[in-house]
DNA sequence: GTCTATATCAAGATAGAC
DNA sequence: GTCTATCTTGATATAGAC
């Protein structure tokens, strides 16, 4: 019997920082292990391949959004103001204490082309967080207005946290997330 | 004396290319090689390593917008409008046939965390983006809302050209063009 | 300038001991 | 559940023949 030192979960953790940091295929099962402290033959006790732990990731990380923000534009007893102004809130706190950025979007540029399954993933993602803005949206504007709005935001977002995490500027993508709530007061 | 098959331009091409498309970690120096025609050992005629050819194919690729896009900004033989009609009509042109989207942006997500050279271009890159239709703006707005203007339309491009690809959809991606030019009409 | 051949290293993955 | 050991593959890179 040996000490159990970590868990799926924790690997999943682990793979999106480094995933993000350093990207998919420069990251090896070594450097999931190690993080975890654990030796990379290890690893496969939990998953049966690196693919098998980047989707799990993609898949970790979207639940995550669904679960804590996405689902605030479902929550009927806010009103759209709190809804947005909370949807922004968590989306800000999230992003900004992720370095490396958006594992969806990063891995979007980075694997998508070339790995089907991670592709869909990531586009189920995108089409998620543009349903709940779209939703929100739709207590001020019509349909396709909403649409276009959530569309162009998610886009958006997507760009600057891209700008973010080059020139290490936060001001930039806080910009955005007020343009949202104001587009709404 | 062997036939001369490819060139260092070429190479440079080829690798922007497959870069952009399967990542740069994910692309390989017999990948490269064989889009030339060669076989990877003869790419080392050419470049002294891969990341000498990461780092080159920016340069290479950054030139190419300085001289055929940004530069639009400072004819002075052009109107406003002209110039930013052209600057969108070869903005669109080159995202439009460049499948894998925006070589720069892309590796600003997979690679800058680890290769501050591949990050000084990839900032230079996009702080020319920005200055040229700051330039452009400046003859309708000040210039801290031109400035403001500027790094908003290149985030959201370049999360424009992630969405085009994932789902395959010019059309978003041209709305933005529209909108830059309806913005100084 | 391109080839063949090879050195070197590290990757993903598996097997079996503890 | 984690370890050590190992297999296999494929990566970057180099040397020297043509």
């Amino acid at each position: 019997m040996a000490i159990q030192k970590t868990s799926r979960e924790e690997i999943l953790k682990e793979s999106a920082k480094l995933f993000k940091l350093k990207g998919y295929y420069n990251t090896t099962m070594s450097d999931i292990a190690s993080a975890c402290g654990l030796l990379k033959g290890s690893i496969y006790h939990y998953f049966k391949s690196k693919d098998d732990i980047g989707l799990e990731t993609l898949k970790y990380i979207h639940a995550y959004f669904n679960d804590n923000i996405f689902k605030i534009a479902y929550n009927k007893d806010l009103t759209p103001i709190e809804q947005i102004k909370l949807f922004v809130k968590k989306t800000d706190y999230y992003f900004l204490n992720s370095e490396g950025g958006c594992l969806l979007g990063n891995l979007a540029l980075e694997v998508s082309w070339s790995n089907l399954d991670f592709k869909n993933e990531i586009k189920e993602y995108f089409l998620n967080w543009e349903r709940a803005l779209t939703i929100i949206f739709e207590n001020k504007f019509d349909k396709t207005k909403s649409k276009e709005l959530s569309k162009e935001f998610v886009a958006l977002i997507q760009g600057e946290i891209m700008m973010m995490n080059l020139y290490n500027d936060k001001d930039r993508y806080l910009k955005v997330g007020k343009k949202i709530i104001q587009l709404l007061e």
